[in-house]
DNA sequence: CCCTTTCTGTTGCATATCCCACACAATATG
DNA sequence: CATATTGTGTGGGATATGCAACAGAAAGGG
């Protein structure tokens, strides 16, 4: 259960009042959970959907040899769940793994669906705002989808800088995660990809210090 | 604009009573558009989104070269829009381009987000929709990624086979698109990828006869 | 504080993938 | 019907990428 400061700042009750998101946690059956770093949060099993409250987490998919790719980053406002993405049509599994101290909270997602005759207007509302969240999710798996789609680790590279760019409004911008996550996120081999690097760098494409990037143009 | 028949498929317009379409279309100011095949039917210029009522269309992204990839296979219920993905951070231009004759209605994103105080039934029920064209939007998207982060050609392959199974479901399916197109939806050289399927075939992993494939297991 | 683990940076070698080029089939187009 | 366009199938040669392995830096944990 959040706070009334807590609430303000939640992406999934914004604009609902303290009094009717008690309401919606008992009408809709919604749960409210906190983890600790590396804590398994979901595994795909059950339909519901969460949403990340607080803190960060991470969608890996683990195929048959063991091998962990992260598939999305799942920061404030994140929003995962069986129905909503990656299905999972494959013999690998996946799991969302908690990487800072989350709060997520898990909705059945028929009741999201369903028109309820009572609580019509918090209802409305809270769908709203799930739109929202799901938008912000398909810009992201798009912009994965943009630098994936390049056929280079140097396009790679170059594409999700420019986004990386582009979001901070500014030439220079921070990574958000290791050079070997990045690897990873890109799909590549993380020692080509660090050559690749260093040809960028050795052009003057690129400077960098740890993990502060700044990109020409 | 869409007569009684047309409407009851409509994805975006689903469960909504003809009276209240036409009124969502004026009081939206939805504009509804027919396209014949090869016409540009967006170019992310304005904030609008699109959903494609009939038809299938393509989203595509023409880099610097002139090197178009298909981004996104656009179907009936498809979404697109600025706001919704693909903002395009790079240099490299978008549009939505017509595969099969298409109706596609338009409707400012605003128009949807912003809670207005009348028709708010009405306004209700298509948020919802939307919700539900987002969810498969994101759905799409997410297999698309977990095709694209595979590390071969081989299992980019095999992943993409398993997931039409599955939505097929058999082992036997159909191919959407022509093997020159396939090697584009999975960013690769088309004669590496004619090279790796006969590999497969041979090895009896799979087996082809023009678009229509099985899968062992 | 030491010790363990993760991250960074680099290299040699094998090969999967790309690029170019060609021939033929299938399909559209007038 | 002739002709253009697109799709399929294949190959040789160049190279970008993957793999394995190592060493030092940095970060975390008791």
């Amino acid at each position: 259960m959040l706070s009334e400061q807590e609430l303000e700042k939640s992406p999934l009750f914004h604009d609902i009042s303290y009094q009717d998101y008690r309401e919606i946690l008992s009408c809709f059956q919604a749960v409210q959970r906190s983890f600790r770093a590396d804590e398994l949060i979901y595994d795909f099993s059950s339909d519901a959907v969460g949403v990340v409250e607080r803190g960060q987490a991470s969608l890996i998919r683990i195929d048959e040899e063991g091998v962990a790719t992260v598939l999305e980053d799942l920061g404030v406002g994140g929003v995962f769940g069986k129905t909503l993405a990656f299905a999972g049509s494959t013999g690998d599994s996946l799991e969302v793994v908690c990487r800072r101290p989350c709060d997520v909270v898990f909705i059945d997602y028929t009741h999201i669906l369903s028109r309820c005759g009572h609580a019509c207007q918090r209802h409305s509302i809270l769908v709203q705002n799930m739109l929202q969240l799901m938008a912000d999710k398909a810009q992201a798996l798009s912009r994965r989808v943009d630098v994936l789609s390049r056929r280079s680790i140097r396009e790679k590279l170059l594409c999700y800088f420019r986004q990386l760019s582009q979001q901070s409004g500014s030439r220079t911008f921070t990574l958000p995660f290791s050079l070997s996550t990045l690897a990873d996120y890109i799909a590549t081999d993380r020692s080509a990809m660090m050559r690749e690097l260093k040809r960028l760098r050795e052009e003057g494409s690129v400077r960098s210090d740890g993990r502060q990037f700044t990109i020409r143009q």
